[in-house]
DNA sequence: CGGATCTTTGATGCTATTCAAGTCTTGTGG
DNA sequence: CCACAAGACTTGAATAGCATCAAAGATCCG
């Protein structure tokens, strides 16, 4: 499992052998968490297969969805030290998953082993946290419609799309799911989508979304106001 | 320049030489921008003293402020490949400021060489990640007063405090940067703050802002409507 | 002193939230 | 197979919060 990731690709045989022996493979169902030790050692994991939500309680009682992983997305979550994910933050399948999971106190003594995958984990904490810089901007400045345009084809880039509908996105992502991750309200969300759905932009069901006019989502996401 | 930054805390003599040759010091005036070369090749950088930001143009003319650099706080610009910020993004001094700066591309050669200095890279790559993600998190869920008591505080730990003013942050901030910083309106930002300064949370004049009650401020940041 | 920039304040309007009621869809158990 | 409950979605009306527009007051600099 773990050769076939091209996160690892080209990985020296020694520190792949080590990867397998300490990564430990995880079945999530749609709708289960990923549970962890509760002991307070964090976790470093992978995203193999499915599409994983990042949800952040609130004081309010509501959550934030504030990240997406697929495939070959790595995540470090818990535990004290330098950590994405704080100990309350949930992460919960979007669809049939699996996950690679192992002690975060485990991660450092391979990466000083071999700095090849030090550098192509840098490479993918890199990108990653470029993509939340422009979540972060367009949250900051975009008004609700442009916000739901954008993560809409920020998510399609995250599951892998199902071979007979292109367009469909490609997990379950409700109106609750779109609303904690743009900072709207469910109806917020809910009015928008009807809307574009009357004018032809999307098809939409229960927790389901098929992006039909990819060019105007696009130039939603961008226009200047 | 290079040995006195924690960052390189502990890096072999070798790396630190190749460091101290690539690394090029350039000053930096208050409000100026730190330039960068227009040839389309990414820069690396350290910030060395002082505290500068790093702001997005915006389709509307106007611009969020998207992150806040610190002593030791590293960046990537412009280029292509995995980069922090984009080639419109501009850094800007808000004190006179110290940056060191490196071409992009010999930053791979080096990691490989010593793995040391990945995993350091990789450490703050994920604690800065993790700072943006708590950012996020709070403009996704936040109302206007929280949001600014969550950037202040935020802010404070960005500065190297005055000696006499400790509760002063120790850089130029207008309400136009609050404002571009939380996605609020300057004028928003700025009937905040008079309230607090009526209410004894804070002082502030142009351009600076001491804040005096900080467990007060915490509490906004974190309470539950 | 004059100009530029930063800041304040008020009036007004829009956008998105809140609250509430109701419909539709899906899964479950009899 | 049907009744039912739970959850997802929709819609409307009223409201609150923040943006926008406009004008004037501070502060800093040369």
């Amino acid at each position: 499992v773990v050769r076939s990731l091209p996160l690892f690709h080209g990985i020296s045989p020694g520190s792949l052998a080590d990867l397998e022996f300490l990564l430990k493979t995880r079945s999530v169902r749609d709708g289960e968490a990923v549970s962890f030790p509760a002991d307070g050692h964090g976790v470093f994991g992978v995203a193999v297969r499915g599409t994983l939500k990042v949800q952040r309680p609130l004081p309010t009682a509501g959550i934030s969805v504030v990240d997406v992983l697929g495939p070959g997305d790595i995540f470090l979550h818990g535990g004290c030290g330098p950590v994405l994910y704080g100990p309350h933050d949930e992460i919960v399948a979007m669809t049939t998953s699996c996950v690679l999971t192992m002690n975060l106190a485990e991660l450092a003594p391979l990466l000083i082993r071999d700095s090849a995958l030090s550098l192509r984990l840098f490479d993918q904490a890199i990108r990653r946290w470029a993509e939340q810089q422009d979540r972060l901007a367009r949250v900051l400045a975009q008004a609700a419609d442009q916000r739901l345009a954008s993560l809409l084809l920020f998510l399609k880039t995250k599951g892998t799309p199902k071979p007979r509908y292109p367009n469909l996105i490609p997990f379950n992502i409700t109106r609750r799911d779109l609303a904690a991750s743009t900072g709207l309200s469910l109806e917020t969300a809910s009015r928008v989508l009807s809307m574009w759905e009357r004018e032809g932009r999307l098809r939409s069901g229960r927790g389901w979304i098929e992006l039909t006019d990819l060019p105007w989502l696009q130039d939603t996401s961008q226009r200047a106001d």
